[in-house]
RNA sequence: GCGCCUGUGGCGAAAUUGGUAGACGCGCCAGACUUAGGAUCUGGUGUUUCGCGACGUGUAGGUUCGAGUCCUAUCAGGCGCACCA
């Protein structure tokens, strides 16, 4: 019979959760590790063969670290709301609850087959109410507190409130979207209204008029992580600039600390870097300019402020209020028309248009250093939402500048001895400086000439901070997220609108359900799909949910209409596992202190500025409320490659219904076309297959090359529409899960994206059905002793041992595979069945194919799961070697092989004695100048 | 433009601190057993040469007794940021 997979691996699936196997509690005596994995969207499309990679990686780990003696959570739950739900509901009808549940059963029943030992009993899913009750939670915490710059972290918004009454704006350093200067008298005047209006300037969750990323095509706004080159990342559509109300999160004022703690998480280099652009630290100068003729002054934010000298003109981004304020009589035609010129324009048009475009808006600015008369423009080149909105330009040192200044014949005053800016500007941060001040400000206090260009930007600042004409400040790329979504399959807001001011409903009330409606689509008002909802109402006397008819704007109010954004349940569902059932809480104060946070996260490094931002934020928010330990929530991160599509094709030749081989293809004139990969292999067609895959290939001619027909085949991404997509079910039909697992993690690094190939997978069955034999004789009987072992099979096994001991912690998986199949041809040309030896071979093969390990395990006679097993321990003694073969060379060459003793100082006698008999043999002339002994592997003579 | 990463056989890839480059697997070649082979087993397989040998880790230098590995320059590919002042 041999290895038979398919009974094997069921038999073993079912005994694992019949048993509970993988159920995990906390257990003070046992030291902790949590592995995780970025729970999936629950497509319609399924599974296919490159989603499970990082899942095996890491229940690789998971079983690895158990085997330790570590009590190991790993947890697998669903990022449930999202847009092909919800996009689907609008088509058919179908609410999405329904086919989001079928997928999630599909996605089930596709990673039980694999054989993962994830804790099902702690799955969660984002759009159960008893999931996103603390998402609501978070985002109420969020709304009742505001960030406390001086003491870096955030507090209750009531300790605001009391210093604003007592001493108005004056003491506080707090992260606001603008500057608010008040007294304590004009606080305590105001109303109610006027005052909440005023709290959004600080709250962490706060509304707020912004210009938002408007997807007209999906009717919702999106995130900046949304957008990519202009479109959305979904879908590719057009996304326009436009102003309107939304929720926003004050992620910005973290974004100093989600800066340094990068500096204390294991993650891949490349990853924060990717971070660090995003949060785009950038230190430099504030400095105040007057206008002239008026008492206008505006601030601009320059990182060269040792360039005040090359001034020569000054910038407005076109949405900036001061504009209007600068603009002149005579120039307000032509500063209108170009803003409305502008304004038409998307922001990909934008991007994409670089042609240099300005208008002159009559004022002039004074350079506060010099005294000089600068004129101010405005351009599109300039933007809102970075600095100040308003730049001073140089354009002998700045390439944008300098495309101005080019453009529209402005003056271009070099800074920097020898630089030349005939053909372009000197943007290098290098050189010294000069003309710094000219002749011309000759008396001016502030002297650069002579220093080098950092000196001079220090000296600068210094200057500007000392003669309060500015500031030194940090600035970030970093925006607030936006949090409001026009859709219906997202967490409902815990907000309702009192004079049109939001209150949060009491959290006592949580979870505010999703309200049923007709339809899934705008109303026709334009309001979102919630819109619809007839149950959408806020009572605050019986504080429930109630018809929205009942609106009195009295004790019943109505509802928010938004949803929030797929990032919303994703960003904390890591402590959620925790204590996945607990009522009273997120996670309880005792699961959060045992897990900690997450010491090896593995997901796609698609998620760099989204997710994995986000959840930082919202962890460092939940961190600074006391409710999360660790202040990062991913110890360890690592990144699974891409699995892409190998596709195969065949080619026919024009107008006929005969098909020729690869290698002949290029004597006729033929169409390539995409032929399914499940009926080829090895990039041979299956002929008879492909007759009956598509009726007009029933009576399909082949030209074959030495009776076989060779497909063509391309690297493509993996999709329908190729053929090319692998679903892992059929894989484990055909091989088993463990086969899978072995091959997946053979392939290649964990990390590296790579195109699925089938062509090898051989290769790893065999293996284990090799493995298999080494138990087994040809009618299943267990052929193991107990004789003691060799001196060789001790070390097979040790090799293997120390090898998977060192490998596994460094998911470097594609050589372990190596070692495994090594150690086993060894074993089998030794013959070797001798218990001592194979129970550790399947002790540490367990965690990449566990069903065969337990299989034979039981056989074996363990009554407990291979997973309770213990991991051996490798002895150094039997991997020595008394004498290892060395190289001998001669100046590097002539070399030849002899042993040596593996002791250093032997191997220095012996070969010193060697270089003296070579002398006599070789070069009876020559002296030997230096004889080298390496110790390890090289003896070096020198001559 | 700035930053990060990667370049090794026909293919996926190995290579501890610099120490016999190409482990392991696929593919290919030969043989064995078979009615049969897309099963199994054994041996071979970087290039070149009949052989000895020579040459080989994107390219060009450098350090070293010795470089895939370290340094410099350069080319190619991938990723991130990007009118961010």
């Amino acid at each position: 019979m041999g290895y038979n997979f398919n009974e094997i691996e069921k038999k073993w699936q079912k005994r694992w959760r019949d048993n509970n196997t993988y159920r995990v509690t906390e257990n003070a005596d046992k030291k902790k590790f949590y592995v995780l994995n970025m729970f999936p969207y629950p497509s319609g499309a399924g599974l296919h063969v490159g989603h499970p990679l990082g899942y095996i990686a890491s229940d690789i780990f998971a079983r690895y670290k158990r085997l330790c003696g570590f009590n190991v959570l790993n947890p697998m739950g669903y990022d449930s709301y999202g847009l092909p739900a919800e996009q689907y509901a609008i088509q058919t009808g179908q609410h999405p609850a329904i086919t989001t549940d079928q997928n999630i059963n599909r996605y089930r029943e596709q990673l039980d087959k694999i054989g993962f030992c994830f804790d099902w009993n702690r799955e969660i899913r984002t759009c159960d109410p008893e999931y996103y009750h603390w998402t609501q939670w978070a985002f109420i915490k969020m709304f009742n507190h505001y960030y406390d710059n001086s003491a870096k972290c955030c507090k209750p918004i009531e300790e605001l409130i009391t210093k604003l009454s007592k001493e108005g704006s004056a003491g506080i350093d707090a992260a606001c979207t603008q500057e608010v200067n008040i007294t304590a008298e004009q606080w305590n005047a105001m109303s109610e209204n006027e005052q909440q209006e005023l709290l959004m300037n600080w709250r962490i969750a706060f509304l707020n008029e912004t210009m938002v990323n408007w997807c007209p095509k999906l009717g919702t706004v999106l995130a900046n992580d949304e957008v990519v080159d202009g479109v959305s990342e979904r879908g590719g559509y057009p996304v326009v600039q436009k102003k309107m109300k939304q929720w926003c999160l004050r992620v910005s004022a973290y974004a100093q600390r989600m800066l340094d703690g990068l500096d204390r998480i294991d993650w891949t280099e490349s990853l924060k870097e990717t971070q660090r652009n995003w949060i785009g630290r950038s230190e430099g100068t504030e400095m105040l300019f007057s206008v002239k003729d008026s008492d206008v002054q505006f601030t601009i934010f320059t990182t060269r402020a040792d360039t005040i000298f090359g001034v020569t003109f000054m910038v407005l981004a076109p949405e900036s209020e001061l504009v209007a304020t600068l603009t002149t009589e005579a120039q307000k035609a032509a500063v209108e028309e170009y803003i409305d010129r502008t304004k038409k324009r998307t922001e990909r048009e934008r991007i994409i248009d670089r042609n240099v475009s300005g208008v002159f808006t009559g004022s002039y600015a004074i350079n506060p250093i010099t005294g000089e008369e600068i004129p101010v423009w405005v351009s599109d080149y300039v933007l809102s939402g970075y600095g100040t909105g308003a730049i001073m330009a140089v354009p002998a040192h700045d390439s944008r500048d300098y495309a101005f200044a080019k453009h529209f014949g402005i003056e271009i005053r070099p800074l920097i001895e020898g630089c030349d800016v005939s053909e372009e500007s000197f943007d290098a941060k290098e050189g010294i400086m000069t003309n710094s001040p000219t002749a011309a400000f000759a008396d001016c206090k502030l002297n650069l000439n002579g220093l080098t260009v950092k000196e001079a930007i220090a000296t600068t600042k210094r200057y500007v901070t000392e003669n309060k004409l500015g500031r030194v400040k940090v600035n970030y790329r970093l925006r607030d997220a936006i949090f409001s979504r026009q859709r219906y399959w997202g967490e409902p807001f815990p907000i309702f609108y009192k004079n049109g001011v939001p209150y949060p409903i009491p959290e006592k009330c949580l979870p505010l359900e999703l309200p049923e409606v007709e339809k899934f689509l705008p109303t026709e008002s334009g309001e979102p799909p919630l819109g619809h909802a007839k149950m959408w109402a806020w009572d605050t006397v019986n504080n429930c949910v109630t018809e929205k008819e009942k609106i009195d704007n009295e004790t019943i109010f109505p509802l928010e209409l938004n949803t929030m954004p797929g990032f919303a349940g994703s960003s904390a569902y890591y402590l959620r596992y925790m204590d996945p059932r607990n009522h009273n809480a997120l996670v309880s104060k005792e699961a959060d202190n045992y897990w900690q946070n997450v010491d090896l996260y593995v997901g796609g490094t698609e998620h760099a500025t989204g997710h994995l931002i986000y959840s930082r934020f919202w962890n460092m928010f939940l961190f600074d409320l006391g409710v999360s330990v660790k202040e990062e929530p991913f110890q360890k991160l690592v990144n699974q490659g891409m699995i892409q599509g190998r596709s195969n094709f065949v080619y026919r030749i024009k107008d006929t219904n005969t098909f020729v081989s690869l290698n002949l293809a290029k004597n006729y004139d033929v169409t390539p076309l995409h032929v399914d990969v499940n009926i080829v292999s090895n990039d041979i067609l299956d002929i008879e297959a492909f007759r009956t895959w598509r009726p007009e290939y029933a009576d399909a001619e082949f030209i074959l090359e030495n009776d076989k027909y060779i497909c063509g085949w391309a690297i493509e991404k993996m999709s329908k529409s190729m053929f090319n997509v692998v679903n892992p079910d059929t894989i484990v039909e055909k091989y088993g899960a463990d086969t899978l697992r072995m091959y997946e993690m053979f392939l290649g690094p964990v990390e590296q994206s790579k195109p699925w190939d089938t062509n090898g997978i051989d290769g790893c069955h065999r293996f284990l059905r090799r493995m298999w034999n080494l138990f087994y004789d040809k009618d299943d009987n267990l052929i193991i002793t107990d004789e003691q072992p060799t001196k060789e099979e001790l070390k097979s096994i040790h090799k293997l041992i120390k090898k998977t001991t060192e490998d596994i912690p460094a998911f470097s998986y594609n050589t372990t595979v190596s070692a495994f199949m090594i150690c086993a041809n060894e074993l089998g040309t030794l013959k070797c069945n001798k218990r001592a030896i194979l129970e550790n071979f399947v002790i540490v093969l367990a965690p990449f194919a566990p069903h065969i390990c337990e299989e034979i395990w039981e056989s074996l006679g363990h009554t407990t799961s291979v997973c309770d097993a213990q991991w051996p321990t490798f002895n150094e003694e039997y991997l020595k070697e008394d004498r290892i073969k060395y190289t001998i060379s001669f100046n590097g060459k002539a070399r030849f092989t002899m042993d040596f003793a593996t002791d250093a100082d032997k191997a220095y006698i012996e070969s010193t004695v060697l270089a003296d008999e070579m002398t006599k043999k070789y070069i009876e002339d020559k002296p030997i100048k230096k004889v080298i002994v390496v110790p390890k592997k090289i003896v070096n003579i020198v001559f």
